[in-house]
Parts: structure tokens; C-alpha cells; sequence
DNA sequence: TTTATATTGACCGAGTGTCGGTCATTAATA
DNA sequence: TATTAATGACCGACACTCGGTCAATATAAA
């Protein structure tokens, strides 16, 4: 029998050997023929793994995504902060070091390659990230609610603070100047005035 | 000499033209030569009119925003109810209605093209929409807590409810069975709640 | 050697943007 | 008022790019 690839590894293999090139061009000019040399393959050897040029960005911020969620996570055990497990759950938002930006990049890029196709495929990683988030910042409050740190009806207000996420996310990529911690910051300060406990 | 035309006003006019057909098939799927056709014109005029065929959505969108502020300043002017004049400044991303519809998704072509553009030339118009809901939203707040209406420091959160209002945005566009309307409602209840002063 | 899979780049056609040329309208002039 | 000159509006053929296909070839296990 001939040589079998693991196609799903092959396909990570790919889409990361691309990330940089990616971050250079931005999705519209990137070509598959760049692609397929950046990987060291031939142009129709990515068909043979990814649908179209638009999933390999797919793929790239699926495994980023996931290797990040992970990591946050672990910090959020290791915290005894309530606001600092809060900002972990922003930190992708939030941090503009070169390495994070290259992967807020890529998300951007996702988003437009979602916005701009009709189909309904692209959306699905959208909803796994949301309840990620959801969910892990329902455990912080309630955590944060057992040992009287917040109130109660703070519960009420993280569906609403997942979109805030969103537009935060949007905003950096949208608006020139935006420093997305100074407004993440302004937030949750005026939050922990209003449904904080203080402890002193 | 030949008739001299008003570029500005054809350049809308053609953009108008091409409203219902990009609504149909999208951005990505509209052809320069459906535009001309949509809009009774030879393909080489589009590019007298317009730099490409991005820039149509660019114009389109303009309008429509320009048009929907407008009619938003007044309809706060005639309401009473502070609720309500903060629902006005959500509406465009609230309303379902088919007319709506239409022009929320050219929004979110016009967002799809700026974030596949790496240059800056698209994000200014993003700026203007941003000052305007904070100018708007900031005068009622002010108006509602002079009349007791709302506690004062409602103000620390203009900047976090125009964040919160462009997740929104994003959220209606990328999550399936999403309800705006529901999410907005739920977190201006709360909000209420919270800052707002009760006269009973 | 056989056979099934992996790989490839030449090829195709859809579609963008350009450009030389035509047309329509008006100014100028007799 | 008729004729000509001038010029911007308009157009679509064409050149070129690029995504995606496929027939041919390479590879490697049996």
C-alpha cells in the first residue's frame, strides 16, 4: 500500500506554514500559488486539503483559537483574581504583542471571509467561540458570587458582556488608534463599581 | 461642449441601482458587468464613477447611514421616554424589517470589504458612525439626568455601550438565530436597573 | 511489478480593470 | 440657422490575473 498522510495533520501543516504570509498580504491578495509555496507544495496539492483558499484561513484560526482557549483556561485556575480571570477571558481582544497580533489578524481575516459569503458554513466556529466564553465567564461569576466578590444580578448581564467582547474585537479592527485595553479597562472598573462588593 | 454631469449624484445614483441586486447575491458573487448592467450603463463607466467595485458599497452604505441618522435625530426629538430615545440610536441594528434588512446587510458587506482591505482608506467612515452614536447617546443621557432620570455616573458607560452596541452588530451578522432585539432588550433592562432612577 | 494514493503544474474560464475609439451635446462662427 | 469644432460621457473588446480542475506522473507498500 502507499504512503497514507494524515490528512488532518497535513492540513494544519499547511495553513500554519501560510500565517505569516498571510499577516503580510491579508486574505483578498494572497494568491493560492503563494500558498502553495509558502507550504513547499504544488498548487493543486491544496485542493487536496482544503476546499477553497478561504478555509485555509479557516483552519489557521480554528487551531490558534482552540491552542489559546486552552491556555486560558489553565490561567484562570491559576488566578486568584476575580477581575484578573475576567481579563484572561479578554486577553485576545486585549493583547497587542507581536506574536497575539499576528493571531487577531488571522480573526480578522476569518471575519471577512465570513461576512462576505452567504453560506451559512463560516458561522459555526463563530458560535463555539461564543459559548466558550459564555460559559467560562459564568463559572468566574459564579465563583466570584460564592465568595461574595460580586453580586448577584451580575449574572444578568454576560450575554451582554460577550457582545461587548464582539464589539471590542470590531473595534480594533476597525478603528485607527483604538487601544483596546484602555476601553476594556474603562469597562470593567465602572462594572466593579456598580456590582463589585467591597471588601474593606 | 457635451452635458457636464453631476459625478456625485450619479455615482449615487448608480450605487442605488446596484442596492437590490448586491442584497441578492452579495459582494463576493456581484460582477462589475451585473453592476453596469443593474444600473443601465456600460461596464467601463462603473470606473468612471467608482475606483472598484468595493467602493460601490462604500457609497451605497454612505447614503443610507447618512439617511438613517438623520431620521434618528428626529424621531429622539419627538420621544418623551428615555428608553426609548436610546432604543432609537439601537434601531438600525434592531429593525428586522425587510427595508431594514436591506440596508443592514449592505453594512455588512461594507464591513467585509473594509476588514479584507489592508489599506485605511475604508475605516474612516466607521469613525464618523462611531462619533455620532457617542455624540447622540451622550446628549441624552445628559437631557435624562438632568430630568433625574438616570444616575450620573450612566455617563462612565457611553463609551462601553457603543462597544456593546457594534458586538451587536456583529453578532446579528455572524450568529445564527441571533435576535438583536432580545439581547439589546435584556441588557437595557438590566442596565435600567442598575442606573436608572426610580420615580415611583 | 502491481496497485492505490499523493502530487503536480499546465490549463481553463470567470471576471477585473484599461484604453482607444465613438457618440452626444453645446459653443462658436458665418 | 446651419455647419463645424471641441470635449467630456460612454462603451465594450481586450489583456491579464487568479482560483480551481485534471490528466499525467511520482511514490511507496505489498
Amino acid at each position: 500500500m502507499p504512503k497514507i498522510v494524515n490528512k488532518e495533520e497535513k492540513r494544519i501543516e499547511i495553513a500554519m506554514a501560510c500565517v505569516d504570509l498571510l499577516h503580510e498580504v491579508g486574505i483578498k491578495k494572497l494568491t493560492v500559488a503563494a500558498a502553495a509555496k509558502a507550504a513547499g507544495i504544488g498548487k493543486g496539492t491544496i485542493y487536496e486539503y482544503f476546499e477553497s483558499k478561504e478555509d485555509i484561513i479557516f483552519k489557521i484560526i480554528g487551531v490558534h483559537i482552540a491552542e489559546h482557549n486552552e491556555e486560558t483556561l489553565k490561567k484562570i485556575a491559576l488566578s486568584n483574581n476575580i477581575k484578573e480571570k475576567i481579563t484572561c477571558l479578554f486577553e485576545f481582544v486585549l493583547d497587542e504583542s507581536e506574536e497575539n497580533d499576528i493571531h487577531f489578524n488571522g480573526f480578522k481575516e476569518y471575519l471577512s471571509v465570513m461576512l462576505a459569503d452567504t453560506t451559512e458554513s463560516y458561522k459555526s466556529f463563530n458560535c463555539v467561540c461564543d459559548d466558550f466564553f459564555s460559559l467560562a465567564l459564568k463559572d468566574v461569576f459564579e465563583d466570584a458570587i460564592a465568595k461574595g466578590e460580586l453580586k448577584e444580578n451580575s449574572l444578568y448581564f454576560i450575554n451582554s458582556i460577550a457582545i461587548f467582547k464582539k464589539g471590542l474585537a470590531l473595534s480594533r479592527m476597525s478603528v485607527n488608534d483604538f487601544s483596546a485595553r484602555d476601553a476594556y479597562e474603562e469597562f470593567i472598573d465602572n462594572f466593579f463599581d456598580l456590582l463589585g462588593k467591597k471588601n474593606d
